[in-house]
RNA sequence: GGAGAGAUGGCAGAGUGGUCGAUUGCGGCAGUCUUGAAAACUGUUGAGGGUAACACCUCCGGGGGUUCGAAUCCCUCUCUCUCCGCCA
C-alpha cells in the first residue's frame, strides 16, 4: 500500500510512474487526494470538539468533587450538544476513512525508474544469461515421460488421491525433492539466512500484511471453516513475522529463509503450459526473505539475484535473468528480476525464481518498522526470491541431463541424493 | 470436546467510573562515582495523528453500547492459559 503522505506530496509522479504499470493513476490518485483533503478537514473539526467535549468532562469531574452540584448539570447540558455533533462528524470520517482505504488497497506499488517500459513478457529486458543450451541425444523426451519411464513421479496417483496438479513423487524422484530442498537450505545458511519453518496456514491480516488478500483472494486456498488459508509461498508467513515490528537499526537487514510446500489454485490454466510439472497446485520451493534499510534494498536486491544465479550454476543449468517490464511485475513489486532455466527437451525457458523488491509497499501494511537512534520509526523495506522452486528444476535438470544410460545428477547435489545417476 | 480463568506499555504486574497514557519492579538509554567494569545512586524510556514548535486528538485484545466522563460498567467477537477427556 502505497503511503499516503506520498500521494500528498507528490501527487503527480506518482501517477506518472503508475503508467508504467498501465495503471489508471489520474482517476484513483487524484480521488484519494481529494477525499483525502475532505478527511482532513473533517478530522481536524472532530479533534477539536473532542477537545472542547474533554475540557468540559474534567470540568464537571472538578465541580463534582467540590460539591458544586447545580454548576455541574449546567455544563452536562453544554456537553449533551457537542456530544452530538460529535457522533455526527465521526460518521462523515468514517465514511471517507472507508472510501479513501478502499481505493488505496487497489493502487499497485511504484515501479523503479530502471522498470523497462511493456505490457507484455515479450517486452521484459534480458540482463544476463548464462550456459550454453544442451544438445540432447537422439530420442530424448520431456521431463514427464522420463518420469514415468525411471518411475519417479506419478501424477495420475496424486488425481486419484486429490487432483490434477498433485502429484506423487516416488522413489528417486522422491529422494531428488529431498536432496534439493536440503541444498538449497545449506546453501542459504551459508550466505547468513536464518532458517525458519513457519506455519503453512495463514490467517487474514497474514494475508493483507504482504498483499496477498484482498487483490488476490482466489489464487489462495481457503479453509472456511476456520478461516485460514493455505500459503500460495512462504514469504507470507516468514515476512508476517515481522508485522507490527519495530527493529533496530542495527539489526538490518534480517535475512531469512524457510522451506515449505506453496498451494496456488492456478484458477484458469490449462493447455500445454500446465503439462507435467510445468504448473501445479502444490510445489516445494525454499524461499530467501529480507529486511532491509531502505538506502540498502536495491543493493540488496542485486545480492539476491546473484545468489539465485550462483545456484542455478552449481546446478549447472543454462538460464537467463529478465528485469520485468512494468506490465509483467506484480501488484505489490518496485521491481522484480526472473530467472528462467532452458528445458531442453520442451524446448522452453521455465521461471523458477523471482526476486523482488517491495520497497515499503508491505512494509506500509504490515507496519514493519525500524528506529535509528532514538529517532521516530520509519518503514523497513522488503524483498524476497525463492531459491528455488523445486519443480521446474526438476523439470530442467531431468531433461537437460538426460543421456540413453540414464539421468545424470549434478555433482553438487550427490552427497544429498548418494546416487549420482537415475537409471 | 467439557469446565473454569484471563487479555494493560519491551517483559512482569497494579489499577473497578473523574487530571490514568496509566503506580511499581525488571530490562533499555543517559549521567554521577570508578584506572576500567560491576554495584549503588540520579534522570530518562510506548505508538500513531497533528504542529514551525507547542497545543490538541487517538490507542489499556477487536468491535459495539451506557455515561458529561470508561483501562474500569454492559453486550459481542477473537485469542491465551489451567484442569479433565482424546491424541501424533
Amino acid at each position: 500500500m502505497l503511503q499516503l503522505q506520498t500521494i500528498r506530496e507528490s501527487k503527480d509522479e506518482v501517477i506518472r510512474r503508475l503508467a508504467k504499470k498501465h495503471f489508471d493513476g489520474p482517476k484513483f490518485i487524484n480521488e484519494i487526494a481529494r477525499i483525502d483533503s475532505e478527511r482532513r478537514k473533517t478530522l481536524t473539526e472532530l479533534e477539536t470538539i473532542k477537545a472542547e467535549a474533554n475540557a468540559l468532562a474534567k470540568q464537571i469531574g472538578e465541580l463534582m468533587k467540590s460539591g458544586k452540584k447545580a454548576e455541574a448539570d449546567d455544563i452536562k447540558n453544554k456537553s449533551v450538544a457537542l456530544k452530538d455533533s460529535e457522533k455526527k462528524l465521526q460518521e462523515v470520517l468514517a465514511a471517507f476513512e472507508e472510501e479513501q482505504f478502499n481505493l488505496l488497497v487497489q493502487v499497485p506499488n511504484l515501479p523503479n525508474e530502471v522498470v523497462p517500459e511493456g505490457r507484455t513478457p515479450a517486452e521484459n529486458a534480458t540482463v544476463f544469461t548464462h550456459g550454453d543450451i544442451p544438445k540432447l541425444h537422439e530420442g530424448a523426451v520431456p521431463h514427464w515421460d522420463l518420469a514415468a519411464k525411471y518411475d519417479l513421479i506419478d501424477f495420475e496417483l496424486g488425481v486419484k488421491l486429490t487432483g490434477a496438479g498433485f502429484p506423487v513423487y516416488k522413489n528417486k524422484g522422491a529422494k531428488l525433492q529431498r536432496a534439493l530442498i536440503n541444498f538449497f537450505l545449506d546453501r542459504a545458511a551459508q550466505a547468513g539466512y536464518m532458517e525458519v519453518q513457519p506455519p503453512i496456514m495463514v490467517n487474514k491480516d497474514s494475508g493483507f500484511g504482504t498483499g496477498q488478500l484482498p487483490d488476490k483472494e482466489g489464487q489462495m486456498y481457503h479453509v472456511t471453516v476456520d478461516d485460514l488459508y493455505l500459503i500460495p509461498t512462504a514469504e507470507v508467513p516468514i515476512t508476517n513475522i515481522y508485522r507490527d515490528v519495530i527493529l533496530k537499526a542495527e539489526e538490518l537487514p534480517v535475512k531469512n529463509c524457510g522451506y515449505t510446500p506453496c498451494f496456488r489454485r492456478e484458477a484458469g490454466s490449462y493447455g500445454k503450459d500446465v503439462r507435467g510439472l510445468n504448473r501445479l497446485h502444490q510445489f516445494d520451493k525454499v524461499e530467501i526473505v529480507q529486511i532491509a534499510h531502505p538506502s540498502k534494498s536495491y543493493e540488496i536486491l542485486e545480492e539476491m539475484r546473484h545468489y539465485v544465479a550462483g545456484l542455478l550454476k552449481e546446478l549447472g543449468l543454462p538460464f537467463r535473468t529478465l528485469l520485468l517490464c512494468g506490465g509483467d511485475m506484480s501488484f505489490a513489486s518496485a521491481q522484480t528480476y526472473d530467472m528462467e532455466v532452458y528445458s531442453a527437451a520442451q524446448e522452453k525457458w521455465l521461471e523458477v525464481s523471482s526476486v523482488s523488491n517491495f520497497e515499503a509497499f508491505q512494509s506500509n501494511r504490515l507496519k514493519l518498522r525500524f528506529r535509528e537512534g532514538n529517532e521516530k520509526p520509519q518503514l523497513a523495506h522488503t524483498l524476497n526470491g525463492s531459491a528455488l522452486a523445486l519443480p521446474r528444476i526438476v523439470a530442467a535438470l531431468l531433461e537437460n541431463n538426460q543421456t540413453p544410460e540414464g539421468i545424470i545428477i549434478p555433482e553438487v547435489l550427490r552427497p544429498y541424493t548418494g546416487f549420482d545417476k537415475i537409471s
